[in-house]
DNA sequence: GCCACACTACTACCGCAGTAGTATTACCAC
DNA sequence: GTGGTAATACTACTGCGGTAGTAGTGTGGC
């Protein structure tokens, strides 16, 4: 399976996201979404679209004039990369380490606190 | 507070890891320890020694002739400013969430789980 | 005194994210 | 059918990480 390299730039995650929304959507629509939030040139988000089909993150089919591109990596498989370059990468693998510093470094609210003791009891009981 | 830019590549990351282990180091002593697991020349380590001392990530002080670096960042800054981003980024900031994609996309160890729990429980403590 | 060596300085190049302008083309309205 | 509009295609440029060669220079050994 070629996972495509999965190292992603800020603008190309938005630009994912707004595709796993809403599973396809013209170059007008992605701009429409990213209006709000950032001032980009119309052609810069086709371009974008063009280099991340050029490197397999989108595929695109035509619709008229108009593409409507779709994501081709799965959500998934994004935050799993991110997650294990995070935990790998800065705290040579041990999860525990990560959470720790997350825990510590971060405000965390009490419900958080009991969603997150209540995984670890799952995990713990799948594990066993 | 200028936290200086704290997007860094996985070499700057390891020539940090490096300057934190022992405080200051020589372009030679830092080549010296990459050695082993990438294959990099001498000018390569030193060019990236002086773009990082660009970006104040790294700072130094000459001794004789040459020049023995240090960390102007700490380890704890990078860490925090790396799980603000993933958090950030990817879960929108729901440390829950990205817990529980660590937990369910990685293999994690009884005593991983524990060790969790147990920051947990303290983190409660803490709070209360 | 001279040479080799150890350093740093400078320059250059690739790849890629991000950004956007210009060119081309197809379609719709009237 | 002609003009405006909306779409893609092509090209270009900046910044930065990464990589490394070459040039310049001071120092120590003999």
């Amino acid at each position: 399976m070629n996972a495509p390299n999965l190292r992603l730039g800020d603008l190309q995650l938005r630009i994912l996201e707004i595709l796993w929304d809403r599973t396809e959507a013209s170059v007008a629509d992605v701009h429409a979404v990213l209006k709000p939030e950032r001032e980009l040139a119309y052609t810069t988000v086709a371009t974008m679209l063009r280099k991340m089909e050029a490197r397999e993150l989108v595929g695109h089919r035509e619709e008229g004039r108009t593409f409507l591109y779709r994501a081709l990596v799965q959500a998934d498989a994004v935050t799993r990369s991110a997650g294990e370059h995070f935990v790998g990468r800065l705290f040579e693998g041990s999860l525990a380490d990560a959470v720790s510093h997350l825990l510590t470094t971060r405000e965390v609210s009490r419900t958080e606190l009991d969603q997150i003791e209540k995984l670890i009891r799952e995990a713990k009981r799948r594990a066993k």
